[in-house]
DNA sequence: TTGATATTTAGAATGATTCCAATTCTTATG
DNA sequence: CATAAGAATTGGAATCATTCTAAATATCAA
């Protein structure tokens, strides 16, 4: 859970390409991020930055994760009207929701399906952005 | 945007077959839905239900589309967490948002797309349910 | 027709998120 | 290193889509 100086100086790296000033609250609320790649949300981020020495706010884990998602650094997962989930997976991949345990899986998106996808459009659609979401149930701990 | 005997009957048909009593304000709801199938929000469909004559309560509306909902009379489409919007089409398809006009299009979902989507997911994996949601830009006003 | 059950309704409550204004940091500059 | 300007943090208030409540109405099988 706490960086080395290496990690934490590739995390500083991270943040200044993405035109954010390295703070401390950033820094911790990027690690943790990166730490458990299960898509927690904003509550979840919160509570496991309780560890941070002086402690953060809600409101900053918000500002935190909102500067990543604006720089790209990391992206939202919506299921329904729940809360909003965050991934710092810049892969294009779609997401597996396990209805029975609440876990959200990453699903790697093969090009081959990028395309077929974008085969589906009508004449005149540029799409931007894609999202896929499934959910289901898992019989096994996979991914 | 009145119906017709015929069709109301057809529409009381779909309630009564979901299991649901076939009240002045579900068929008016659902009439509504069928009327302009743009993916309105619950504050559209109330509004677009002002005709009616005794009027009818936005959270009347609120218990129409969510028994709609349940009985898979209709689907609801997320687009981040802006309002819920609600969808008559119960074949297999995707949504399109039009990012300036903010419309949103139907896709329709060849089954072989289905059959690829399926399988990029690992073993035990079970889907009971996949959302396809594009935005982006659009060239004319198809579809 | 009538009673049991379901639906409708206005308004209150909820809860995730956003906004606000005051305080504290960060960093460029001298 | 000291300073100042802009950026980030913060607690609390505000927003707003949605859900809940409990009282009034409507539906329908018997
Ligand atoms: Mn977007
Ligand atoms: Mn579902
Ligand atoms: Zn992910
Ligand atoms: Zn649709």
């Amino acid at each position: 859970m706490r960086l080395n100086t290496t990690d934490l100086e590739r995390l500083k790296g991270s943040l200044k390409q993405a035109g954010l000033k390295p703070t401390r609250q950033r820094e911790h609320v990027l690690s943790v991020l990166l730490a458990r790649r299960d898509h927690p949300t904003v509550e979840e981020v919160w509570q496991r930055s309780r560890t941070l020495s002086r402690g953060i706010s809600l409101a900053t884990v918000y500002n935190c994760l909102e500067s990543f998602v604006e720089s790209g650094l990391v992206k939202q997962v919506n299921y329904e009207r729940e809360p909003t989930r965050y991934c710092p997976n810049l892969r294009p991949h779609a997401h597996f929701k396990d209805q029975e345990t609440g876990r959200v899986y990453d699903i790697d998106l093969p090009n081959e399906v990028l395309i077929q996808l974008n085969s589906i459009l009508p004449e005149g659609f540029r799409p931007e952005a894609i999202e896929i979401s499934f959910h289901g149930r898992t019989k096994q701990q996979a991914s």
